[in-house]
DNA sequence: CAAATAATATAGCATAATGCTATGTTAATT
DNA sequence: AATTAACATAGCATTATGCTATATTATTTG
């Protein structure tokens, strides 16, 4: 002798409207079909729910009670009914974001702020790692979408990718540092200051790394390791370290804080890209955070290149 | 495109129970039934419920926020269910019952309170008036049963009426009165006090004409009128005024406030009882009330006539 | 890695619920 | 008494829901 919840929101509906032939306009049905639904309900009660012989319908004590749970029912079915609505068009949900430390920081947490600025309802959850760690983290499920340097080569058959900026790295100092003036220097000048560098098992290591054996500087200061971009960026500021840094991430910093040295070295074999497991099965808020991501980097990526000519390489 | 209550509901029971067969055992349903519904949900949203070829069945973002759903609707149908249960059962609603003044205070509450003892989810809605508007409220629905003193041939067909208690009328007064200790009394002895009387409409009113009328009183002298019980009862004991009483009321005062004096008067030709409208439209509640009182008031009239006889009539 | 296990999906069918239109009744109004 | 507007009922078509039997499949076990 169960109750269907239907029935109780369409009794809802009734007490509401005041009458059976309203309640069936407000609900898009047909009087009869609400007439007969009332009359089951209250051949299964045992009680009627309008008292009889009465034209303004005037609902007893017990359909009153019935009705105000009614009414929870219907708030909730449309409630279900906006999530569903707003889940699908992509307008509401989240999306779990992972990527290295300091593209994430450095970049991509830039263009998340406009992304939730044009979709308030959509939750990013950011994590960070590497490139094995991010792959296995898409296979368990636990990563909607990764941002990572890769090379395109290396990309697992089940895994998508779309390349986002291209590899260009420069030696980054802070603004006040000596050699940020010059509008030229030489290698030699750079062996003198000590390095920040980035957790050993990080492509940006590597890169530091191989950029100073390219420019014959095999034995190398370190002062500073381990922090965020932050800390990173305030220890150049305040400091005459430099290090490797690729330039979309100076790029996108406030002038004055740090500078790209103009000095050429070698471009990283990686390119930045976004990493997924099964677009298909993706629901659309992750698929629209994907979308979005690669159409902004699609401009970011040219003025980025471009800002790059101009002050590195002179060209 | 209309989402099913229903079917929120199912989908919170099937997350609750991790999983289809689990839920499926806990609604009492068979699996292929919640099977079939979720694929049907999955093909309306054009949105999977749950992560495909995981086996622990794993909900995905948007079922999550669905069930949530689900179980608020889950909980209001349950409480749609038990209230229904209650109701049905009378151990829940309410009841309007209205009565003669004197009676409901002096008598009528004290039974009321026995029954919401016995049955504290009910609700008693208690309001006061005379025979006429009182059936006149009968027939309108504005109460459901009333207390009143009725000739049984003055109640109109379509009012159905039971009689709770004889009527029985005495001379009260407070129990320091001067004629309160008097084994018997002359009736020129009660002729010098004055008298309290109800509104001129009342039946207690006419009681107190006709039995002044019958002892030979026809000039007596008003000192108090227009109080409820309570004002009357504190009138009586702190004064000499004397009235006229349903015994039933003197009855059930504490001691040592009013007393009944030992004097025959006439029986008024009213009988109190219960009326009611139309019995079988009425609540489960409403008929445990009128049941309960009649129920009651068996056992109390005959305990009121029992002392009566000792009292007054001292047969 | 094959077999076993337990869960979910699908098929097929019977029944119940729901929808509608047409029409009958009835309470309130004119 | 006639009119009106609302509710109730009947009849029929369609959809939803229930079940059992069975196929698939993910996971666990040996």
């Amino acid at each position: 002798m169960l109750i269907d919840p239907k029935h109780l929101h369409i009794l809802s509906a009734i007490v509401d409207a005041g009458g059976m032939s309203q309640g069936a306009r407000d609900l898009g049905k047909s009087q009869p079909s609400l007439s007969r639904i009332v009359a089951d309900l209250e051949a299964r009660l045992g009680e009627s729910l309008f008292e009889k012989g009465r034209r303004p319908l005037q609902p007893t004590e017990l359909c009153t009670r019935l009705a105000s749970e009614g009414r929870v029912i219907a708030r909730a079915t449309q409630q279900a009914q906006d999530i569903a609505s707003q889940f699908i068009s992509g307008h509401a949900g989240s999306v779990r974001v992972a990527g290295t430390p300091i593209f994430m920081d450095g970049v991509i947490s830039t263009i998340i702020a406009g992304f939730q600025d044009e979709f308030p309802e959509l939750r990013v959850d950011q994590s960070y790692g590497y490139a094995e760690e991010l792959i296995e983290a898409l296979r368990a499920g636990t990563v909607d979408t990764c941002v990572c340097p890769m090379e395109p080569g290396d990309v697992p058959d089940d895994i998508g990718f779309q390349r986002i900026l291209k590899g260009r790295n420069v030696i980054a100092c802070g603004s006040a540092h000596p050699l940020a003036r010059k509008k030229s220097l030489r290698l030699e000048e750079i062996s003198e200051f000590p390095w920040i560098t980035q957790p050993a098992g990080s492509p940006l290591y590597q890169d530091l790394r191989d950029v100073l054996d390219s420019i014959g500087i095999s034995d190398f200061k370190v002062s500073y390791s381990g922090g965020t971009l932050s800390s990173i960026i305030n220890v150049l500021a305040g400091s005459k370290a430099l290090t490797v840094l690729p330039f979309s991430v100076v790029y996108m910093q406030p002038k004055n804080t740090i500078v790209a040295l103009p000095i050429r070295i070698e471009h990283p074999k990686r390119e930045l890209g976004m990493l997924w497991n099964d677009m298909e099965s993706q629901s659309p808020a992750k698929r629209r955070f994907i979308r979005y991501m690669t159409k902004r980097f699609a401009g970011i990526s040219q003025a980025v290149a471009e800002r790059q000519r101009q002050e590195i390489w002179r060209e």
